[in-house]
DNA sequence: TTGATTTTCTAATCCAAATTAGATTATGAA
DNA sequence: TTCATAATCTAATTTGGATTAGAAAATCAA
């Protein structure tokens, strides 16, 4: 379908053909627009217009609103699971459970609270995009979540982390206290990195009492 | 405008007059579809049809589309508000401030996930309506904010939690875990109350090490 | 250049709901 | 009963965008 006969050189970013970059740009501008005005206030022609081009012109890339949609939804959860995956993966292997769900904490978070990223896009919009949409998301955040499990149960399974909690509640608490982040956040006077270490402190050190290191 | 003439004995829940009756069961059936269906997907002829009527007739009762969702969330929020102070305040003066945070996490998450409940569509909503609406409820929610301010400000007085995390972090990082459940919890597994258990638990005393407390 | 193909634009058309106007029915006081 | 007012209904009308069809413009291999 792309000729790409001519476009043979530089890098895998950079060499897409005219179609997939101007593909990936929509892309990218109606992440900005589905985060800001919902998914029911965002309107294809302030989409459209982010990219300069006319409403019309959307569909040549994409078929109707609601494919636009869900192509940024799974474009954003790949990109948040791969991105988690591989900061985990960076780390060395004998590090232990519960600075990994540190790191996973912290992964999560930078990319929920990415200025214009299409992860937080997604996580907003789950919520506000017909059933239908829904359901598919849903079914491929599994894999994701299965990540997210893993992490949790091998902690248990090592004694990392106490016991008498249900691990189902505690993901899902996790997710909250993360993605919840993407609505409150104004960048200014805190770094997501600092954040991050905050609520992966009290996740996982807890409110209560003294901190066990304390920090600066 | 209502002439309550006639309407002058029974309980106060129960003597509101005709109108403020319907005004009362739209704004409850309004709730329970706007919470299933989204702020977009949501149809005002949903809405009236759970009530036994047709939609141009809820014209009578508001004004707009958006009024009316407005009304929902006020109402929503009020409702959340009021019940958490008032479980605060009928514990005991001598109640630890642990255990104040405890009951107020286990409160509003209780009021999340009760079911066709007004509280819990207008976590739902905040985020989908329209960017006017939702800039007055936000600054409508400050005073709900102050509530847990005040809570998580007084216990680190005491010295009752950590001193080294940002407590506005905290208290939004709460808010997420415990509004998110609005979206995955399914009622069976798991009553609202031991969710809440869970998620204080995690909050308070971490997840990292052995419990405190071993629970059961 | 040229012609074929890709990409975008213009200008309808479509459509699903919100909204409105006026008619109709309920209600309660006299 | 009767009247006035409240509440609802019916049946348009409006509206804001999504969607589409066909006309331009851009791109590029030859």
């Amino acid at each position: 379908m792309l000729d790409q006969r001519h476009a043979r050189r530089g890098d895998a970013t950079e060499d897409l053909g005219k179609a997939e970059a101007t593909r990936q740009s929509i892309l990218a501008a109606a992440a900005r627009v589905f985060r800001a005005d919902g998914y029911a206030g965002a309107r294809l022609s302030d989409i459209a217009a982010k990219v300069g081009m006319k409403a019309g012109s959307l569909y040549y890339h994409f078929d109707s609103r609601e494919a636009l949609v869900e192509a940024v939804m799974d474009l954003g959860l790949k990109q948040t699971h791969e991105t988690v995956a591989k900061r985990l993966r960076a780390l060395p292997p004998d590090v232990g459970h519960v600075r990994r769900l540190e790191v996973a904490i912290e992964a999560h978070l930078e990319l929920v609270l990415a200025h214009e990223d299409i992860s937080s896009a997604t996580i907003k919009l789950i919520w506000q995009v017909p059933a239908q949409i829904r359901e598919r998301q849903l079914a491929d955040q599994r894999a994701y979540g299965a990540l997210w499990r893993k992490l949790l149960t091998d902690a248990r399974k090592a004694g990392a982390i106490r016991g008498d909690v249900d691990l189902s509640v505690v993901r899902m608490a996790i997710m909250g206290a993360l993605n919840w982040a993407a609505d409150w956040y104004k960048p200014g006077r805190m770094t997501p990195r600092q954040i991050a270490r905050d609520i992966a402190a009290m996740v996982l050190g807890g409110l209560a009492g003294e901190p066990k290191n304390k920090r600066k």
